[in-house]
DNA sequence: ACTTGACGTAAAGTGAACTTTACATATAAG
DNA sequence: CTTATATGTAAAGTTCACTTTACGTCAAGT
C-alpha cells in the first residue's frame, strides 16, 4: 500500500502561499490537469496512483515522489 | 510522457548478478508480482504504470523512482 | 437571509493498465 | 536434430484510475 503526504503539503501551501487560491483542491486538479475527484481520492489515499500524476504532484510540490509517497508492501498489490 | 532504463538495468543485472535467472523477464515479472507481458510493455515504455509498480520496481533496482523513469512534459497526459 | 467558495460523497461511464493464453522466433546445449 | 530457455507479438478479457454530473454541508461575507 502506499502512503501519502499531499493533504498536509496542500494545506501548508495554502497557509504559506500568496496565492492561496492555487492550492485549494480545484486550484490543483487544474493544475494537475485532473478532475477535483481525483485530487480527493489521492489525499484520501485510498487508491494507487499514476506514476504521471504522481510525478506531476512532486513537480507541482517541487519535491522527490519519495518525499510525497511511501510504500509500505504489506501485502499483496498490483 | 516517461522515458525509463528498465530494459537496460535490467541486462546490466542479468550480466552481474550471480542469479542471472532472477532477472529475466519472467524472473522479474515473478519478483514484481506481475505478468511477463507488463514487464514487456513497461520496457517498451508505451504506457504509464502504476506509482506501486514503480516503487517495486525502485526497491528491486535498489534505487529511487526518479534514477529509474524519467518526466518529459511533452504535452497532454493524465 | 442569501450567496459564494471550499470541501465531501455517491454513482455511472470510459479508457487504459494489467492479465491470460497462445503462438512464433532465436539461441544455446545435449 | 531436438529440447529448453528467453524474448516478442497479438488478441480478448478484467479491473480500476480517472471523469463527469449532481447534490449536500459548512463557514465567511454582504
Amino acid at each position: 500500500m502506499i502512503v501519502n503526504r499531499i493533504r498536509e503539503l496542500r494545506e501548508e501551501k495554502m497557509r504559506s502561499s500568496s496565492e492561496s487560491e492555487q492550492w485549494t483542491q480545484e486550484g490543483m486538479a487544474k493544475r494537475l490537469g485532473v478532475s477535483r475527484q481525483t485530487v480527493i481520492s489521492m489525499e484520501k489515499g485510498t487508491y494507487n496512483p499514476s506514476l504521471i500524476l504522481a510525478f506531476k504532484l512532486a513537480r507541482a510540490f517541487g519535491m522527490a515522489i519519495e518525499d510525497i509517497f511511501e510504500y509500505r508492501d504489506d501485502d499483496n498489490e498490483t
